[in-house]
DNA sequence: ATTTCTTAATTAAACGTTTGTTTGATCTTA
DNA sequence: TAAGATCAAACAAACGTTTAATTAAGAAAT
């Protein structure tokens, strides 16, 4: 990928994230580069191919270090989930705005392959913090709970903070000029909800459980 | 509001949620409802005045029967979290096209003044729940948690299932036809893990709680 | 080193559609 | 007959896209 391909998808991610990808004329898309607006189609072919390309350009922020948690042995199950819910939260934050495009995508009924890449992206998360509760399940760790629906708590609560700043704000009462997402005290806020949140919806206290 | 302008905004709701807003057109629109693309502009002024008033319709959907269950001096504090959510889900399920115009509209930076209407139309319910949890806090049912970030778990647990089909059966791992949100077997099974999560959280076991 | 040639990059302008909206005539109804 | 409702048609603006001309860049040949 070249740097000026990079330049514009960068751009146009930014404008996506702002006005969705109907909502962004590939005029204003130029303006803002700085490029022609021959150049977007010059490079990626059509808007639609440069929308494909953006996702399969950041697609690869996913996955990885989830994987590593959920296969180190030197962690309790209860470990796992912590951890996964650090670094998710990390990863999210981090790459909200990509995030809220994903979002907006997954949400209506049009480009029907771009919709099947996004669940290419996203649902391998889901698959592994799910083979963690399963197995914290299965050795007596874990209170028998609903696997898919936890994890529709865990992605669902971060999802509902990240999506609209405008939502957030208001349920955090602060002022309109926080920006959440870049206040380190709002991720650790975040993070030690959602660990309480899963110790007591996950632990089992009829102490079978090794450790 | 007459027949024919409610004919019109029912229309538009379906179509706003399956394209959203910018990716619907007025002939588009006018076709489905099966009148002159002419009359949206002549009963409405604009497509974006339009939007207004279908949001200033079904804006009355929202609060009235979690008002009335907070109030209600029969329940006790986990009662009330019970019921509120059982509500919850019903009134999300019932206008879910209508829940996800509002959250497409909420993601963008677009619109100012909707988006305002739409966080008085949102934002009520969490302070009815709000309420509740902070009695209970205060009377000792409950234990210390962060009232915002619950929530954000309620509302955000059920958004992730309901704003996206497609990822919602991907998550239950269910066949590509299968509709969840006509099945109440899922309406049931989404209250009966809300509300052993809630349990879960918020109940405290030191056990000086009045029952 | 300079010129030549070839390919890629960039541009302003134009293309054909589609957009939201308005017009002015016609129909309906009371 | 007066006011509201409906219509096909037209409007200007914006849209994604393409064209054709120009510039830039690098290799090859002189």
């Amino acid at each position: 990928m070249t740097d000026k391909k990079l330049h514009i998808i960068n751009h146009a991610l930014e404008l996506f994230a702002e006005k969705g990808f109907e909502g962004s004329s590939i005029r204003d898309l130029a303006a803002r580069a700085g490029v022609n607006v021959a150049m977007v189609n010059y490079y990626f072919g059509s808007k639609e191919k440069l929308f494909e390309s953006l996702v399969e350009e950041r697609a690869s922020y996913s996955r990885e270090v989830l994987d590593e948690i959920a296969k180190n042995t030197s962690y309790s199950d209860i470990e796992k989930i912590d951890h996964i819910i650090d670094n998710y939260i990390k990863k999210l934050f981090t790459n909200r705005k990509f995030h809220r495009v994903l979002h907006q995508e997954m949400m209506l009924n049009q480009r029907e392959t771009l919709q099947q890449a996004i669940v290419e992206i996203l649902y391998p998360n889901s698959r592994i913090i799910k083979g963690v509760i399963e197995a914290g399940m299965k050795n007596g760790s874990f209170r028998k709970v609903d696997p898919p629906l936890v994890i529709a708590t865990i992605a669902g609560t971060i999802n509902q903070l990240l999506l609209s700043k405008r939502m957030c704000i208001k349920l955090l009462e602060k002022d309109a000029d926080y920006i959440p997402y870049e206040d380190p005290r709002f991720a650790k806020r975040l993070g030690d909800h959602l660990k309480q949140l899963m110790h007591a919806h996950l632990l089992n206290h009829s102490d079978n459980s090794k450790k």
